[in-house]
DNA sequence: CTGTATCCCCAGAGATACTG
DNA sequence: CAGTATCTCTGGGGATACAG
């Protein structure tokens, strides 16, 4: 790759950095994206580790930037669904290459995610420690 | 259906984000992508208020991640350049989608980007193509 | 020119307990 | 079930000065 001709603004990925930058963002619009809705007791299960309060406030977050959809049921007991909306459903495909990079990557290098997720020794504790793969 | 018949791997996101979600890395691979070469004090000046100190810091980073690469001259003045590994030029394209998401997010939204990125002090000529929003 | 060496600060992430 | 309410604490990021 060269110096190509089409150009890049770097501006307005100040803003999404605010978005994808959060520890959980992408993890969390995978995990809708690839639900059509899902409650939050569920998100939070597959986040493996994820506190109740870490989980709102990210999802308040993407909520505040039209990318997830909230949707509640006044029932007893109380149902939320989560969906992404068209922005986020926009963001979750053009993640997906970011995804498959990494999956080559992690393979190709070290073979990391190999059903072991649970258990990995060493990583930095910056990474969540997901259990399903 | 929640469980099994529709996951994706999260795992190597784990990678990613530790890569991804350092405020500057994308910003950062981003301007080495669209350099063949660059050299410390240009991708500091194309960051608009990076200290040298972060800039190290994810330079580093990226360098043990096997994105970049460093050669430095033994000079008077010294000489340093960065470039893209492969590792680097793949993430550099599978990010792009994500640029381009963010930047029609930007102008359709609220045109966050007017030209603030084109009247940097001290920016030199020849960088300005790649500054075009 | 290309970085280190320090020091500081606060937002983000976790843990836990509790509520509508 | 779906979240708040607190409290803590770490470390990323900034500023500044300095070194090779």
């Amino acid at each position: 790759m060269e110096n190509n001709s089409n150009h890049i603004c770097l501006c307005p990925l100040e803003g999404i950095i605010n978005i994808i930058a959060k520890k959980w963002a992408i993890l969390i619009i995978s995990i809708i994206g690839h639900h059509e809705k899902i409650r939050f007791n569920d998100i939070m299960q597959r986040l493996n580790g994820i506190s109740p309060k870490t989980l709102s406030d990210v999802l308040k977050d993407l909520q505040k930037e039209n990318l997830i959809h909230r949707e509640a049921f006044s029932e007893i007991p109380p149902r939320v669904e989560y969906s992404l909306t068209d922005d986020g459903k926009q963001l979750c495909e053009a993640v997906r290459p970011l995804i498959r990079w990494a999956e080559k990557r992690d393979t190709a290098d070290k073979h990391r995610c190999r059903g072991t997720c649970h258990d990995k020794p060493g990583l930095s504790k910056k990474v969540m420690t997901q259990k399903k793969c």
